[in-house]
Parts: C-alpha cells; sequence; structure tokens
DNA sequence: CATGAATGAGGGTTCATTCAT
DNA sequence: GATGAATGAACCCTCATTCAT
C-alpha cells in the first residue's frame, strides 16, 4: 500500500474512532507508521486529509451506484432498497464524517463547495429515479410538490439513518440498518401503483 | 442577567456561530465581560456548560410542550405541526448541539446518558401521541409495527431537518422551516382516517 | 472550637494528608466550613497559616518538654527516650512540616529565622542534657567534641526518624516508633558510665 | 549536548535553587533555550523529568560506588567513608530530590515504587559491607538486632545529613561535609574490633 | 465576623506545522 | 520520499487573593 493510502486509511479509522477533534496529525502518521513531516509532504494540511477522503467515499459511492444499476432495473423498489444499503454502508465506513459534518464544512469553505456539489448530484439521481418509477408504471402519479417532497423524505432518512441510530445509542449492525430499510418502504409503500 | 446565565447565554451563541471546538473558554469570558477565573467558578469545565445548555433546552422544551398540549387537542394533526415547530424553534436556538450532537456525546459519557434518557421520553411522548389519535380516529388503525416505524420517521425528521437544511446549505427560515412541516404533513396524510 | 482554630485543624489535616502544594486555601475554607473571604480575615495568607502551625508545634511542644521533665529525672536515658517519644508525636502530627521542611524554609525567610531559632534551642537543651547526665554520672566524660558529635547525632534522629520510615515505605505506629527509640538507646548505650 | 541532557541539566540546577514547586516547565525550557513544545516532546511531563533525573542520580551512583569498592577494600572504615562522601556529592548535586523527597513520591507513585527499590537495594549494600568488616575482624561480632540498627543508623545518617544542615542554616562546605563523615566515624567506633 | 462572587496572572500541556538533514 | 527534532501560539484550567455587601 502506497504511503498516501496508509495515511488516508489511518486518519478514516482513527476518525472514526475518536472524532476529528481528538487525532492528531502526530498520532495519525505514529499509527501509520510514517514520521510526521513525511504526512506533511502527501497532504498540506488535516483539513487536506479530510477532503481526500470525501473526494474517497464519493469516488466509491459512483463507481457502487453504477453497479447497483446493472444489477437492479432502475426505478424499482429493489434498486432504490439497493441503493440505500449500499450508501449506508460508505456512511459507515466514513461515519466520521457525516457524524461532524456540519461542524467540518462550517471551517472549511472549500469542503463546503465540493460537499454541496455531490449533495445536489445526489438528490438529482433519487429525484430521477423516482420519476422513472412513476413514468414505468411502479409509482403512481404523483404532482411534482409531492414528488419533491417524497425525494428530500428518502434523502433524509438516506443521509442520516447511521447518525439516527448512533444518537439513539443503537449499534449499528444488518438488524438496525434493515431497520432503516424497511422505513424505506414503509415510506414508498404509500406510493406504490394501485 | 447573573453571570451564570450571561455565561451560557454567551456559550450558546458563540458555539452556534462558530462550534464548540473553534469556541474556547477565555473567549466565551471574554465576551460575556467576565474574567476567565470567574468562569470557572460558575462551571466546573467546558463540557459542563454543555451539559448545562443541554438541560436548559430540555427544561424548556418541557414546558413549551406543555403550552402547546393546552392549545392544540392532543393527537391532533395541529398538536403535531406545532410540537415540530417548537422543537425547530430549539433545534434552531442551540443549534450547535444537534450539530454536533454524535461528537459531543461520543467524548462525554455524562451527556451521553443524560441524552439517551431525554430522547428515550421524546420518542415516547411522539408514539403516545400517535396512538392517541389512532384511538380518537383521527388515524385509522395501524398495525404495532407501522405504528413504531411512523414513530421513528417522525422522529428522525424532526431530529435532523435542520440539519438536513444546514448540510444542504439552504437558509434557516420561515419558508424551510415550513417546508420540514409540510414533509411532515405529507407523511401523516397517508394514515389519516378517510 | 473558634474559627481560627477550626481552619489551622483543618489545615493541618490537609496538609498532612495531601502536602502544602495540593492545598488550597478555598479548599481549606470548604472542609472548615467556612467560607475563603472568612479565611482570610483570619490569616494574611498561607504562608501565616503555616506560620502559625509551626507556632503551635514549637508552644505544644515546650509544655510537653516541661512535663517530661517533671515526671523524669533531667539527664536520664528516660527522660531522653520520652522526650524522643513526645517529640515523634509532635512530628507525626505535623508531619507536613517536617516533611516539606526545606522547602517551606526555602520560600518564607520569616519561617526561616523562627525555625532556625527555635531549633537552636532544641539542639541546645539536648546538649545540656546529655552534659547533666554526664555530670551526673550516668554517661562517661566525654570530650567536648564527642559530646557535640553526640548531641548532632541524638538530634538528627529525632529529626528525620519519622522522615526516615516514611520515604523507606515504613507506616508509622507505635513499632516502628520503638525502633526510633531502639535506635536512640543503641547508640546511647556505648556512652553509659559502667 | 543533546538537547534532553540540557533539559535534565538545567531542571536539575533550577530544581535545587528554587525548589521543584516554583520552577515551571516553561522557565526550564527558556533557560534551557528550547521551546515550550519541545521539552515536550523529550518528556511526557514534569514528573517525568523528574524521575529521569532520579534515574540518572541512581546510574551515577551505582557506577561510582563500584569505584570506591575497586580503591578501597570493601569493609573497611576508609571505603564506608569514601562512599558517604561520596553519597554527599550526590545528595548536593540533586539536593531538590532529597529537600522534597516525600512530597515528591506521596504524589507520584511511580516514583515512589522506584525509589523504595533503589533504597531497599543500598540499604542491603550497606549490611553487607558491616557484615563485611565483622567476618574480615575489622568489627567486633554483633548480634543480628544490633547490626540491623547500625545499619539503619548509617543509612539514616547518609540520607539525611544534607537536610541535617539545611534545615540547621549552615552551609554545605568541605567542612560541614567532612563533619558529618566525622559523626559516622564517631558511630563506628564504638564497634571496632579490640 | 462572615460571605462568596470575582480577579487575572500564570501553570502545565497540546498540536498543527516546519525544516534541516 | 522520508525523518524527527523543533516551534510557538494557544488551550484549558488553577488558585491565592480581594472586596463589595
Amino acid at each position: 500500500m502506497k504511503t498516501k493510502d496508509k495515511i488516508m486509511e489511518t486518519a478514516r479509522r482513527l476518525f472514526n474512532e475518536r472524532g476529528t477533534r481528538h487525532v492528531t496529525t502526530n498520532h495519525i502518521a505514529e499509527q501509520a507508521g510514517i514520521s510526521p513531516g513525511n504526512l506533511y509532504y502527501h497532504f498540506r494540511n488535516k483539513e487536506d486529509i479530510i477532503r481526500a477522503l470525501f473526494e474517497q467515499l464519493t469516488a466509491y459511492g459512483v463507481v457502487e451506484y453504477q453497479k447497483v444499476l446493472q444489477q437492479y432495473p432502475p426505478g424499482t423498489l429493489e434498486s432504490m432498497e439497493q441503493t440505500f444499503a449500499m450508501i449506508q454502508t460508505f456512511n459507515w465506513r466514513y461515519r466520521f464524517f457525516k457524524r461532524e459534518l456540519t461542524a467540518l464544512i462550517m471551517n472549511d469553505p472549500q469542503l463546503k463547495a465540493r460537499f454541496h456539489e455531490v449533495n445536489q448530484m445526489q438528490l438529482g439521481m433519487i429525484h430521477q429515479s423516482i420519476r422513472q418509477a412513476m413514468e414505468q408504471g411502479f409509482l403512481r402519479p404523483l404532482d411534482n410538490k409531492t414528488l419533491d417532497l417524497l425525494t428530500e423524505e428518502v434523502w433524509l432518512v438516506t443521509l442520516f439513518w447511521l447518525n439516527y441510530l448512533e444518537v439513539g445509542g443503537e449499534e449499528v449492525n444488518e438488524q438496525t440498518l434493515d431497520r432503516g430499510s424497511e422505513m424505506l418502504r414503509n415510506i414508498m409503500v404509500n406510493y406504490l401503483a394501485n
């Protein structure tokens, strides 16, 4: 594994375990088995590592989303649930990120801009996917406002389900992740075509 | 205003503006117009201030909830919307708290325990309020599992609506808060008794 | 009990338990059940309390020494042993003092001067007591130099026996205090008139 | 000189001059000509420096003791006096240590354990050295109890002679150190063979 | 005599970051 | 690419002491 990757992996792990605040760059370097100076050769600063991790998360997400779309017909309930499950995997893998999201983007305009970009894209994808389901007759016809609200509802649950579990003190495991899926299904079921 | 209150008000404001991480105790003291030592006369440490703010938030919430219940018949859509609106007010007033929630409770076991306690209580109140609505015929009969899911759905939206707006880069104002209400209504409308 | 005495008793106890460094004036006040301000009404500062405790120790010592001299003929082994035992009682009761002695007098010239005064007096008393024992025939005749050395030997053991036990990790109890007496006897036995 | 050594040398000097209590880490750093952060790069905290100084003192002591044993036949009066003189050198060089000994080990369990270890070892060496002197006929035969008491007497004087001088307000110089030697000789002379 | 809120200098310590090697 | 000693501003917090009441 390249040094740069070693740093990112270590940082991700430690950030998840203790929060970005309580993980120092020297600590990351030590755990990665390199010197502090070397860390700064590969990254300009701590925020730079966080940004890199976000890009990694995003890139992985795009790839995995393509895979889901290839396996499950877009616009079906199955594809939505698979997408949800996939996103939860990343939300868990990079859980420090969603956990501290607001704080992180509050102090890093660059990250903020980038996150908004990606966020808009993802919202758009959900929007489109619901419209497709409608057009293909899986869902009953919805007016624009309802469609928008439904889109946001789905996205809100997807974004914050892990946070919801964490602040509720629930362990994150197959069962609790499934409950998130169930909630999504419970939302969608009201819009199924007859 | 008592010094203790002055500290809490100042801390709340600064935490909201910059995040707990970037607000130092000396800074709070300075902005509150007192000496650093005096701050520590009233609070044992920074976490102690955060805990006090959480208790304040909770206490206010209980009082306001009683007011809502007196004005609107419990179990009605109106009472649920009013409760939602009321909670958003507090979520906004103490927005640093929900924003950094996971990080905060990760590093303060005392706060963690207390938050869970309150969280359970609030979940319970929503659960009960939905059941009442059902029993009074506002909502159609729901099996237990659906009732539980609906409860959590409502709570998740209530908890994270502000976060959702913030990470989406949307301003928090009457209009965007109303959109949250609309989302709730959109959820509930599917369960109304015809 | 008068407030002033309450302060001194509390201070003595806490100093013994934790060392002067780790006992704050606020802590003394709290434990004595008075306000910090009140403490400063009775004593000018922390050093003032320590000085007062030293004077107390000295005054008690003088009184007790008189009692010993009344019960046991001056210049006898018995009187020396009783004096030793009596001093150990005070060394224990005010053990923080001997423990931190050098540090304390290093930073308080007033205490330093006073301690030297008392110390000289006590050395003089031992000197005289040994000379008396010699003159009365309990001890064999000693030249001046030997007499001086013996005096200092006795005084050194008396001063530091408790310290010796403490740094050795030994509990201070009747048995270990007796061992100090034995040591003294072991020293004196070599000078007894046959 | 290495930075670590520079820190230790500076700390030792300042501790001796003003007592550990009145020497701050920033002060040590400043006097050593380095930054506060650098001091903490080499030592975890102030106690760590004190512990390191104790280890240094101990290590030097072991080396010097070997030298004494090589120059003077073990078990002779000369070797005992040389050992005493050597220890006084270190007691002086690290005088803050013996001065504040009880206070230091009271607040640092690690140092306490280590000191006890070393202290036991040293007591053992004196014990053995006296027994050797006995077996070689320098000293007259002693019963076990007397041998133990004599050992402790020698050790007590060795440990506290400098303290004795300091609290007595006497300067530490060749003459006053010699008086310590004389006292030791005065003790031993009573146990010489015929 | 007594209270207790208030002061503020300064203590130990941290940590993102740099830079000579 | 990599090392690791070094920087220094800043952080949280302490505590002897004061003073209005």
